[in-house]
DNA sequence: CCTCGACTATGACAGCGGTCATAGTAGCTC
DNA sequence: GAGCTACTATGACCGCTGTCATAGTCGAGG
């Protein structure tokens, strides 16, 4: 799972965003993360001296770095994007997820939301700033695809809430439905936004 | 908190509740819950002999009936109830919480979900149920409206799965923005589905 | 009064988790 | 080779948590 080339620091920033994915911040301990990215126990304090806040607070942000990728590559990827071509892609990363591999995991920055929202201000402040740069990334695609700016604001809003509840529908049921419903619904709603059609 | 007519017992599940929305699952303990429900700790082992995994359970049982109540309480409270008017009371719920009293707490079925659905199959169960009767009680309000019965099913999976995500992004932004937003963005979608109109 | 069941009250325990302290190694520069 | 820095390696500690065990209270019924 955890891609080799890298270094033993991204490896663990990694590894720790895939385990609060699947069991949530606070069941996921630091000796587990060392393990699962075989990096040596001692790097951890060296690494984080800020300790498991400061890991937890970077998965978070690379997750949020992560996600906005996916909406470029998508972008990029789409031969005559739309917006509701773009939304299916972002919910058929979680439906092929959960065929394949199971219904083991979620998003992490919405664990460390629920986890850490009221206890840990940096974390809620790094969710925060994670869902800000998903958002940033879905609007910028909506306006280049003729969405007005304000609206594209809105609905990027929207798909990103309808897709994080949807995944825990998804987890909850171990049924794709949710997301694949969440999709069909959505997606004439979001191409009419766009200007001159 | 804890409305002192109700016995020891529901206290105790609805303390569970409260303390899970706010901090998670993993993070509420057993003692926590005895002392906020102004319960005597022996009584947990007494009354959940299935220890914390039986109080969870219960607990996220009983926000999924209490959320469904809501639904039937709003659709008689409204005077002409259509599907945006039930969907901006069920978001009012939570700015109105956020509003005047922060954003300490998110939902506790998705709190269960987030941390046990990996690791508690009962928990995951629990969760299930709990969405499903939720949004059974949207979806027969929905058809109550004129809704057909085949989209009332796909949009309440809609309206609970956005209302949930925006819980998430509300939290993390400490700013109801997002919640006001799915509301605004979502009426039309869902008046448009009655059918004679 | 005695008993019995429901409930309450504590204390102990074993496990685990994050963190600190300390020491060891590797590689580079002077 | 000395010295310094980056990194690795462990062991110990302390606090917390769920659970168990045991004993106590209290009210109703016989």
């Amino acid at each position: 799972m955890a891609k080799a080339e890298r270094g033993p620091r991204e490896r663990m920033v990694f590894s720790a965003a895939q385990l609060i994915r699947r069991d949530g911040v606070h069941s996921t301990g630091m000796r587990e993360v060392a393990v699962d990215a075989a990096a040596p126990r001692g790097s951890l304090q060296h690494y984080f001296p800020g300790g498991k806040t400061q890991l937890v607070d970077e998965a978070v942000g690379w997750a949020g770095g992560y996600a906005a990728g996916r909406v470029a590559r998508f972008l990029a990827a789409l031969p005559e994007p739309t917006p509701s071509g773009l939304f299916a892609e972002m919910v058929r990363q979680w439906t092929d997820e959960y065929e394949t591999t199971g219904f083991a995991g979620g998003c992490p920055v919405a664990a460390a939301t629920v986890d850490c929202a009221e206890s840990v201000p940096s974390t809620r402040t790094a969710a925060s700033a994670a869902f800000a740069t998903w958002t940033g990334a879905v609007a910028a695609a909506l306006t280049e695809m003729g969405v007005p700016a304000k609206r594209a604001g809105a609905l990027s809003t929207l798909m990103i809430s309808s897709l994080e509840g949807a995944i825990l529908l998804a987890r909850a049921d171990q049924d794709v439905r949710a997301l694949t419903t969440v999709a069909r619904e959505l997606g004439p709603l979001l191409d009419a936004a766009v200007r001159t059609r």
